[in-house]
Formats: structure tokens, sequence, C-alpha cells
DNA sequence: GCCCAGGAGATGT
DNA sequence: ACATCTCATGGG
């Protein structure tokens, strides 16, 4: 199936950019199992094509193929270090997950490094996900909340998830009650975020990325170690703490500061832009 | 052994 | 509201 000629860089977006660890070279393209369904992903001549059970409309919002992203470019042409990382990464695109599997990811991610973060998924989707068998490998999905609600500690424990394993559990049961999650894309930023820290395991951080990655928040602004160092030597700004940082970054820049941070923190973990 | 990793929660002030 | 400590685990 094709889905376009956008310029959208695979391996940067679903490998290497951090947004996403459920992704897996295969062959000369890029498996995952999203939602239950099998996504195949690679590129031609022509442009971006895909296998599996995802239709074209579906792939291409996941995508984010038909966003202007030089129009963002131009938006935060007047900072330096925003047109620098822009620059440096043209086929990088902020995918639109979905809320669920952006939401155990980044549970996940608290205090862990990328690597562990992308083990950790695959070791749940190899023993609580679904499977499908794709050119000869197997290839797994995170569960679905109510599958994770049933597992004890222990068994998540047993995959190395540590002191996370009782915050998983208790989430899942919360979205399998029918916590809005997929509800939050329509509410307002502030409700939206204010709602997700109620969540076990889930802080400011950990909030604003589901919200960016997984609700189209655009403006929702994770802080981290990276973002908050380029932070303080390319725009100078001062705080005391993470939140404060959050709150003035998100002031600055704006309705779009989400996307605008994964470049920055791109650039900033792969040492592209050089920290004071 | 130490420090770090896309932090969060509990506790004390 | 803010500072400090602890929480598993693996890699450098």
């Amino acid at each position: 199936m094709y889905l376009g000629n956008e310029s959208m860089d695979l391996k940067l977006s679903l490998l290497d950019s951090a947004q996403c660890f459920c992704w897996r070279p295969v062959d000369a393209g890029y498996a995952a199992v999203l939602q239950g369904r099998l996504a195949y992903l690679y590129r031609q001549s022509d442009g971006l094509h895909a296998q599996g059970d995802w239709d074209r409309d579906a792939l291409r919002r996941y995508l984010d193929l038909d966003r202007d992203y030089a129009r963002l470019a131009d938006r935060y042409c007047e900072l330096e270090a925003a047109r620098r990382a822009i620059a440096l990464y043209p086929g990088l695109r902020v995918l639109r997950q979905d809320p669920w599997e952006a939401l155990v990811a980044f549970i996940l991610s608290a205090n862990n490094n990328v690597q562990r973060i992308r083990n950790l998924a695959a070791a749940i989707s190899r023993e609580l996900g679904p499977r499908f068998d794709f050119r000869g490998e197997a290839i797994y999905g995170l569960p679905a909340p109510d599958r994770m609600a049933q597992c004890d500690e222990a068994q998540l424990r047993a995959l190395g998830v540590g002191y996370r394993a009782p915050y998983l559990i208790e989430t899942a049961r919360r979205v399998a009650e029918g916590f809005p999650l997929w509800e939050l894309q329509n509410w307002p930023y502030a409700d939206a975020h204010a709602a997700l820290v109620q969540l076990p395991g889930v802080g400011d951080k950990v909030a604003d990325c589901v919200l960016l990655f997984g609700c189209g928040h655009t403006s929702a602004f994770p802080v981290d170690v990276w973002v908050e160092r380029l932070l303080k030597s390319w725009l100078k700004l001062e705080a005391k703490s993470r939140k404060e940082m959050q709150r003035k970054a998100r002031a600055i820049l704006g309705e779009e500061a989400g996307l605008l941070q994964q470049f920055l923190f791109h650039a900033a973990r792969m040492g592209d832009i050089e920290l004071e």
C-alpha cells in the first residue's frame, strides 16, 4: 500500500528518536504491532509504503504526514537553537501513538534509559501481548489495559520492570475501568494533564509525554534532563525546578511547543547541539 | 564500587 | 510550595 512521498525518516522517527519503543527493523523496513494490529513500513524510490492490518489514513495520521513541518520551522526561526535543531533533522516527525501504549511506555521510562525502556516494553509484549508472525519473525504488541490489569506484581517484576510493576497494574486497572484516556485529546491541556497525574507512576513529565505523543496535544512540553540543560544553555531560561522550567517554556513557545521539544531533545541527546 | 538513565512518590519543612 | 530520599535494573 502506497502512503505518500513526504520527507519522513522512518529510522529516525520510529527507532532513534525515543518517542516510541515498539518498532524493530525487519528486512529494509520497520515492523510493530500497534493496538493489536500489525504494521510494516518501508520506503522505496517513489515514497513510503506499508503492509499489514492498517489502512492508509490511519498510518498517515500515526506518522503525522499531513502536518506542515516547514511552517513549524518558520514559526520558531528566530530562536537559534530551534532553527538549528529543526534543520538538523528534516525527516523527524512527532508520532501520534495510541494513548494507552504511550502511557505504558512512559511509565516505564521513569529513571530509565532508552534501551532498557525498549527491552522492558518488548518483554511485556512477549509475555502478555498479541503475537504476529511476519517474514519468519515473531512480532509482539503491548497488551490491552484489561489484560495488564490481570497481572500480579511478581509476574511483572520477573520481567525486570522493578518498582514500576504496581504502577502499571493499578494504572491499567483504572484505564480498564473507565479512565477517559481516549477522550483527553478533546480536553483542554490543563484538565488533561491534571487527570493524567492522578494515575500512579504518572508525574508531570510522563503526563506531558502521553499528551504529546499519544493525545495530539502539541503544546505539551516534556522537560527531561536534556531539555532542561538545553533550555538553560540556549534560551537562558532559569528555573528552580523542572515544573517551573516547563511552565516558562510553554509560555514562550506556545501551541506547538511540544513539536519543537522533540527536535531539541534529540539534538541535545545526540550531542548535535553543544551545551555549555 | 560509582554514576547515569526521557522520574515519581513519600516524607518533612 | 519546595527540598531530599528512595525506589529496580543494567550499562558505562
